[in-house]
DNA sequence: AGCAGTTGGTTCACATGTCAACCAGATCGG
DNA sequence: CCGATCTGGTTGACATGTGAACCAACTGCT
């Protein structure tokens, strides 16, 4: 087997740096947006969505898509949201499995009182720190890196493939 | 209240493209790394420590401050991975209350055989695919966007090394 | 129509992370 | 010394995420 390339100084910086950054700004924007409106940011992404949606709805399966979720997980966390009133289940007219999600008058008042507080968190601690140039490579950086996790994720995992 | 400043086309699509980059890499390497030798990216991280401290063990403390968890989450990490043999922990001879942490021969072994597979998914997923400058622009904006984040928080982080 | 296979969702069991309370050993001020 | 306080670490209750099993409704095919 043959050794591999290990990380040289300005990859290990590059990437070091993009964890550490990661890690921070999750946490911080997470605690924030907690302490002043009592969302995760899972529950905030949830109401986002939902609130952009036609009549504040979406079937749920397209909300998982939307988020990226998996499925159970989408199915717990919106039992949650359910419970605390901030979003309600229907059935589906067309399809009679099919569960639409619709976001509640106390979940609109939530997010809409968060959004701006959430927004100027974001400015804060990460855009307003950058250039534009900054800005401009981090999304081309982001759309390359995602097209390639994409090509590497080829809907099954290849369990042995070494 | 004013009006916040939303995010324009440009900052929205940068700050989408990381979101969505970072999670589509954490999911990956999450993935990669279970599949191929049963450790978690968290036990991976607790390992790299290790193994690169003195004698392969650390303060519990010391490892903390290195991973930046907080300690009732390093504590039961740690309670899991002594179960499956990964590390031990031993009396300190200094400090009664104390808390070393070893990793074993089976630690030492798992994570050398994962580090180079985990160095190549990396490379695969992201390194390889920036360019120089991109790498550059990148540890640039990690920097500035840390520091801000220890500015902006009222607690004293431990800053760790230097 | 009828049956196989797919799809949308939920549920269970379990892994992991967080917070607060707690305990025991250090430390410090008299 | 003694007590107050700090520090290192563990624990328990609970929130959240994951994977597999499951159920019921839809689709496709004959």
């Amino acid at each position: 087997m043959t050794e591999p390339r290990w990380l040289d100084e300005r990859e290990q910086r590059a990437w070091r740096a993009l964890m550490a950054m990661q890690d921070g700004l999750a946490e911080f924007l997470e605690r924030r947006l907690r302490q002043r409106s009592g969302l995760s940011t899972a529950d905030y992404q949830v109401l986002a969505h939902l609130s952009e949606a036609p009549a504040g709805r979406l079937r749920s399966f397209e909300l998982g898509g939307l988020l990226r979720w998996e499925k159970s997980r989408l199915s717990q966390h919106l039992g949650r949201m359910e419970t605390r009133g901030l979003v309600s289940r229907e059935r589906c007219r067309t399809d009679q499995r099919g569960a639409v999600i619709a976001i509640t008058a106390r979940g609109g008042e939530l997010i809409e009182a968060a959004a701006p507080q959430h927004t100027a968190d974001v400015r804060d601690a990460f855009i307003d720190q950058l250039t534009e140039a900054e800005l401009e490579t981090l999304a081309a950086i982001g759309d390359k890196v995602r097209t390639r996790l994409a090509a590497l994720t080829p809907k099954g995992q290849p369990s042995s493939g070494t």
